[in-house]
DNA sequence: TAGATTGTTAATCGATTAACAATC
DNA sequence: TAGATTGTTAATCGATTAACAATC
């Protein structure tokens, strides 16, 4: 990826507001549901507990345009978030390493609502290559090659054990694929023309281990 | 939680340094493993892709000293970060909502290993309710206090629906549980006594596909 | 109209990065 | 000793918050 590139991205949206989004679609989803049309930044706000500057802030990023002493209309916030964020356009992806995690991640609703497809999956076990989880047939690692192509998928979700990860990465950097959803703790040595997201539970359980004594005695 | 805690625990550690320790305490138990005894911010940020300056500061928060000219001892290291994120305790915890992910997360190795220990499981569907999973008798929602009492559980990981979220919520509420880590999506309403981290999957996704355009063509 | 809310511009705050003396 | 690395203090950078004119 050129360095343009790089900082045209960074200039549209930072890190933490690009993370704040789906709360803000979750809950104006939620307000859709109920009938609202029209909905503030004040009130948002309120729901989840945040300041209305910060999010008119972050909405912003999107392009929504409110109305003074109104609001933002609700269905054209839901798409600005949605498109935004690419979440109105099919992500084809392939999970590696069919445990329990990746089992998880294979059905998981909420993100088949944004735009996620599994269109394929692969183990290193032998045991497993060619039996079916969730309904899809698990390949063989080696295969990756053929299943992207084939598939056409253009991310793939890594849930195999630590040890695994890197040898995995190797194979996946001789395919077409634009990104990779890291569930390992493992950095991947990778060409860069690759995005890499890490998705690292431990770092979660970090943060709330950390300020749990805090919380011990009130 | 008191005013005068807050702050103190905020001055301890940001948050992007307390969820960048997991990274370094793993590479670190890596270089034990290979018969390492010293290492280098250096060699850390070499390996992680990240600036020395920006390790020696993450590090230094856990107490941490090392030789100049030299590095730091790994063992100490190891030690200093997990007593410093209290992974060096054991944490109970409770798990509510028995579907693919609770049940993925019930025996997470590497969450094991820093001192989460699931001690039950609970599930709104009565055909679960009696059943077995990864070892662990699965109770009804409703009886979460007694088991809550029972086990002395300090922690719920909520792996239910949006739907239902809620409901556990104020049920928690009236437990002597001190933090909820929360898989769903739900910005919940509870007491400020417990503390809720959100872990949602959708707020990684959107980091993803947002990114995903921009390596498109290259 | 009066008042609430938006979007923009400015100020503040905190995290990251830089510089450098201390030192093994 | 010379040189690499630490920890501290200062500078920079970017995100959050505040202030306020515009406006429906």
């Amino acid at each position: 990826m050129s360095k343009i590139n790089e900082k045209f991205k960074q200039s549209i949206a930072s890190i933490p507001t690009i993370k704040s989004l789906p709360s803000y679609l979750n809950l104006v989803k939620r307000a859709s549901a109920e009938g609202t049309s029209i909905i503030s930044a004040t009130n948002i706000a309120r729901e989840l507990d945040l300041e209305p500057i910060q999010v008119r802030k972050d909405l912003a990023v999107t392009g929504i345009i409110g109305k003074p002493r109104i609001g933002y209309n609700v269905e054209e916030l839901i798409q600005a978030i949605q498109s935004f964020l690419n979440w109105d356009v099919k992500h084809k992806a392939v999970i590696v390493g069919c445990g329990n995690l990746g089992s998880a991640l294979m059905n998981y609703g909420e993100l088949k609502n944004h735009g996620l497809t599994i269109v394929g999956a692969a183990d290193a076990s032998p045991e497993k290559v060619g039996t079916k989880k969730m309904g899809i047939t698990i390949s063989a690692v080696d295969d990756l090659p053929v299943l992207i192509k084939k598939t056409g998928a253009t991310m793939v979700i890594l849930t195999v054990p630590p040890s695994e990860a890197q040898s995995v990465a190797d194979i996946l950097d001789t395919t077409d694929i634009k990104a990779i959803w890291n569930f390992t703790n493992v950095k991947l040595k990778i060409s860069n023309r690759i995005l890499v997201l890490m998705e690292d539970l431990s770092s979660g359980f970090a943060v709330l281990s950390f300020h749990l004594p805090f919380y011990k005695e009130d």
